[in-house]
DNA sequence: AAATAAATGATATGTTGTAACATAGCACAG
DNA sequence: CTGTGCTATGTTACAACATATCATTTATTT
């Protein structure tokens, strides 16, 4: 049983548990996922699915599916660059914090990292000071990966 | 003379002293964006120019007039909702850091501030330790405004 | 097996953005 | 003033991202 598979097993587990059926075209496009280091796009993930499995999936079931899988909280939607990621953290059995996300311009290669609560903390007071209120710190980062920096030098 | 009127004389001198042009069509799409205290989309900006300049303007137009002001730092695009916003600080003589942006999900209310510099660090260093490198400061947070808060209580 | 609910398919359309090439208008050398 | 070149704008076509709506299929319950 391989890397993707015991992710998928944890999130089939994830929707069992509260009656949510992970069924084969959302267990697809979350390996597609899963599989990728980098973020993609709807679109992209409809060629995925069709190079592995051989299944043409119709733009509106993708967008489907990866809301369910946002709901689920087994998928992130990236705005800064429209574009979706698996969870870092399907297989963990405890909660986390909303994380934040480095999002490679060059690639698309995404990192999902936990800033210190502090640092959110200081972010949400300035917020405060401006009058306005702090939905989600799901922050997104414009950056440059390991990879591309090397690159560009 | 407005208050709008002013901002455009500042923006004016801006460009003229290093030899960009404020032209007409690039007026009145500043002009669109001073006035509304909303982040517009490019469509909803040919809206505004047609309704107050009775001028029809092609998408490709707007998009690179906003291209252009951005260049020349008088407007923000705003990834996290893709519209647009004038910059706060067009008739601030000094030099500004990249700002951060607080946007209300439900009316696109738009403020712009400035974060402790310290907590920018903290972030940047939060950023490196991934691996990654910080391109730009722009943060985008995904917020209610007062008006929007009062409301869904 | 019938009734019900959940998931997916099919089709159309809306929204945001860009590519590629054509035209218009100004600026300045000759 | 006239050609030449540059910048700005127009036109058309299309790519990429996303949602609305209604029909059909599949799973669950009774």
């Amino acid at each position: 049983m391989n890397h993707v598979d015991r992710i998928i097993g944890h999130a089939e587990q994830h929707c069992k548990a509260h009656g949510a059926r992970l069924t084969v075209k959302r267990k697809q496009v979350l390996a597609g996922l899963i599989q990728s280091d980098k973020a993609l796009s709807a679109y992209e993930l409809i060629d995925v699915c069709k190079q592995q499995f051989g299944e043409s999936m119709p733009a509106m079931s993708v967008y489907r599916i990866l809301e369910f899988l946002e709901d689920e909280h087994l998928v992130h939607k990236l705005s800064l660059a429209n574009k979706y990621v698996a969870c870092a953290h399907i297989s963990c059995s405890h909660e986390h914090a909303v994380p934040q996300f480095l999002i490679c311009r060059q690639c698309s290669k995404v990192k999902e990292i936990g800033i210190k609560p502090a640092t959110i903390d200081e972010l949400r007071e300035s917020v405060n000071e401006a009058g306005f209120k702090l939905v989600n710190t799901q922050l997104e980062m414009n950056c440059l990966c390991e990879g591309c920096v090397a690159q560009a030098a």
